[in-house]
DNA sequence: ATACATAAGATTTTT
DNA sequence: TCTTATGTAT
């Protein structure tokens, strides 16, 4: 069984599994020999495109089981997206079966921290009913945060929006800097030594104002008994570091996607290796496009310094792409490599593939056009391949979402079937919000965000000033809000001034029938249908929106989710501890899968006879025979919103500009390698952006490229 | 406190 | 163009 596993692979492919047998080998030889001090074999892969980088990791698993005979729950294996381990679970089940499958600390690394600071989080001052804030609460938060600063912000002329706030805050957190740390000394480091006297203090303003907001979130999350996605890896680092029996259980991880991962991330890593030293990581620097989530290149390097005797191996051969796709996706990563100081380490790809058709460039009009083309182009490929295409086949990748509805109408007016890859936007809907709140509220009833949605829907009377008055009192008593509403309705604490008592009422009648049901046991999705019906959701969609009937659409879709989520249950960690453990229940289970899983992670039965419309970022690690990239253009790809925008980043060191433009030409990169067989590069003249149409010339990506490499172009 | 109007403003990428 | 935030009248 092992050894058929070694067929299947290439030499390097064999090398990258095998590298663990010697290793482990050599291990099991010292440990019985008595050396406590053992030598360790990590292991670095560079895998190109379409090298079947996820093969050998999953391979190389599977031959840690099967021929090793290492526990399979002492292994743990993380991806970058829940789709990513979703698909690596499905292969690993093949290979070695369910029942070891799950025994996998198989996930993201947010999922991972997740599973475990709900068990263990009190060794690091945590509930384990902890809410995980999504970036959407996480705004609100900071918006309000923002509010007293208004007037001394706009006195200074300092525009910031929360947003803005929210990605520097997630950037310091993600290179583990704290409030203190961001706080201006006497001379601070973010400060550009050229600006000017006047703008160095602007500067300092502006940096001790995002400190003092940065400081009220971290104090609000804490209140709230939350986490938001950072805190997540922070917390698991806490956690791994602090105590590292909760790691003791690992014997080898294994990260893919490694390129993407950021500093904290980096330091989760060799948190959970602590024990073994043994780690494999996957990547390729030429795929990293999270640079603005603070993905560090620079973790390689530093692996190789904190895990001795590391060894390297290339996978170079591609087995994805004819040659013509290979040899115009590598002159666009490699254009740049004159002006670049950096050094790309340099890797060449091979194919055994012929040519293959050429990829084709194509010019239009208008989006319009532009869209009208892709479809008519997916059908006229369909019939003309006399059914060896089909709509699964396909595939749009876009530079950002705002794109997709020109495409998807395009393809609905042609009657062809399409799905959207990835994305929040199911989670970010407002009725899945509002119904989300109340279960969140019923899991952590400290969680102030929760509380303020759900509190006046449907409405009850209770406006900003009312609910700003409840807020403060809670505080003031040191209560959350919701125990503070609970004993005005009780009679324990008297009215507030404008009463609220009688509007608070069926609120807490909702949220404690509710809190009863949970307790014995009830399945989310038959909670979520009980929520529905104390508060009347139906009633007050229909009477609140026009669109009711979609929106009411989407709760079944929720309920569906539900049920789903709660049936396949994750692997649960088995971990020796003298600490109590804390429960998990299933609504706990089904609000964290809420929160950390997107829309299209799980595969649904019709996907593979659907056109798959994603984003670049969303369609990394995936493939298809024919790829269409809309938009290739100047604007679009590389993305400039606006000079100011761009100069305070530079101000604030932010994204310095060509290394955006160079993450720019990676997420070409990616895109293009995803075709198989034919690619496609479209751009228009004029696109409508915004509401106004704006005129646009072909990304300079490809400009430089295409007379020198061949391109059909039209 | 809410409903309705009008005005700005916005469109990276995701856990 | 379409969504969201703000303001005003009830």
């Amino acid at each position: 069984m092992a050894e058929d596993l070694l067929k299947s692979l290439n030499s390097a492919q064999t090398r990258c599994v095998f590298q663990v047998a010697s290793c482990s080998i050599i291990r099991a030889l010292i440990y019985r020999t008595g050396v406590t001090h053992r030598p360790d074999f990590p292991l670095q892969i560079l895998a190109g495109p379409g090298s079947g980088k996820t093969k050998v990791l999953t391979s190389r698993i599977a031959y840690m089981i099967l021929h090793h005979g290492m526990d399979p729950s002492s292994i743990c294996a993380v991806t970058f997206t829940n789709k990513a381990a979703n698909e690596m679970r499905a292969r690993l089940v093949k290979l070695i079966g369910k029942d070891s499958v799950n025994k996998v600390k198989l996930g993201t690394f947010h999922a991972i921290c997740a599973l475990f600071l709900r068990k263990y989080g009190t060794s690091v001052g945590l509930d384990g009913n902890f809410t995980i804030c999504d970036s959407d609460e996480s705004k609100r938060i900071v918006t309000k945060l923002l509010k007293p600063y208004d007037d001394f912000l706009s006195s200074k002329d300092i525009q910031v929006n929360a947003a803005t706030l929210c990605s520097l805050i997630s950037r310091a957190k993600s290179k583990g800097e704290t409030p203190e740390d961001v706080m201006p000394r006497k001379e601070s480091r973010y400060v550009s030594s050229k600006a000017a006297a006047s703008s160095k203090s602007t500067n300092e303003e502006f940096q001790r104002v995002f400190a003092e907001i940065y400081r009220d979130y971290e104090k609000t999350l804490r209140k709230s008994n939350s986490l938001d996605f950072d805190d997540l890896l922070l917390f698991g680092v806490r956690l791994f570091s602090q105590h590292p029996r909760y790691a003791a259980w690992c014997q080898h991880i294994l990260v893919d996607e490694f390129q993407d991962t950021n500093a904290v991330q980096y330091k989760l890593m060799c948190c959970i290796a602590d024990a073994s030293r043994c780690a494999t990581v996957v990547g390729d620097p030429d795929q990293s496009i999270y640079g603005w989530r603070s993905a560090d290149i620079t973790n390689l390097g530093k692996m190789q310094n904190d895990f001795p005797n590391v060894a390297q191996i290339m996978l170079e051969q591609n087995y994805r792409s004819a040659g013509s796709i290979l040899a115009m996706s590598l002159a666009i990563i490699s254009q740049g490599e004159l002006y670049r100081h950096t050094s790309r380490i340099a890797k060449t790809l091979h194919t055994d593939h012929p040519l293959g058709p050429l990829p084709m460039l194509r010019s239009f009009p208008t989006e319009h056009d532009e869209a009208a083309f892709i479809a008519w182009e997916i059908n006229r490929m369909i019939a003309q391949s006399g059914g060896m295409l089909g709509f699964g086949d396909f595939a749009v990748l876009l530079r950002f979402n705002a794109i997709s509805r020109t495409i998807e109408n395009a393809l609905r007016m042609e009657g062809i079937p399409n799905r959207m890859l990835g994305g929040h936007q199911f989670f970010e809907r407002a009725e899945i919000k509002d119904t989300l709140a109340y279960l969140q509220l019923v899991d952590n009833p400290h969680f102030e965000p929760a509380f303020s949605r759900a509190i006046n829907i449907p409405p009850r009377g209770i406006g900003d000033k009312s609910l700003g008055e409840i807020l403060s009192r809670a505080q003031k008593l040191g209560i959350s809000p919701l125990t503070l509403v609970e004993r005005i309705n009780d009679s324990i604490i008297p009215d507030l001034k404008p009463s609220v008592k009688r509007k608070v009422q069926s609120f807490v009648n909702v949220i404690r029938s509710l809190r009863s049901s949970a307790t014995d046991g009830m399945e989310p999705a038959q909670l979520i249908g009980k929520l529905v019906e104390l508060i009347g959701y139906q009633e007050y969609l229909k009477k609140s929106q026009p669109d009711w009937d979609t929106r009411w659409e989407n709760i079944q879709e929720l309920i569906n989710f539900a049920s789903d989520a709660t049936t396949d249950a994750p692997n649960a960690p088995v971990v020796d501890g003298d600490e109590p453990s804390l429960q998990d229940t299933p609504l706990r289970q089904f609000l964290q899968a809420s929160m950390l899983s997107s829309a299209g992670d799980q595969s649904n039965e019709n996907d593979d006879e659907k056109v798959s419309i994603a984003t670049c970022h969303a369609a990394k690690g995936l493939e298809w025979p024919v790829v269409f990239v809309p938009a290739v253009e100047h604007g679009t790809f590389p993305f400039y919103r606006s000079d100011d925008i761009h100069e305070e980043r530079q101000a604030y060191h932010l994204i310095h500009p060509s290394a955006l433009t160079r993450s720019i030409r990676r997420l070409l990169y990616v895109a293009c390698t995803r075709a198989q067989t034919s690619l496609y590069l479209t751009h228009t003249s004029k696109r409508k952006v915004a509401g106004v149409f704006k005129s646009r010339d072909l990304s300079e990506f490809i400009s430089k490229i295409r007379y020198n490499y061949p391109v059909r172009y039209f």
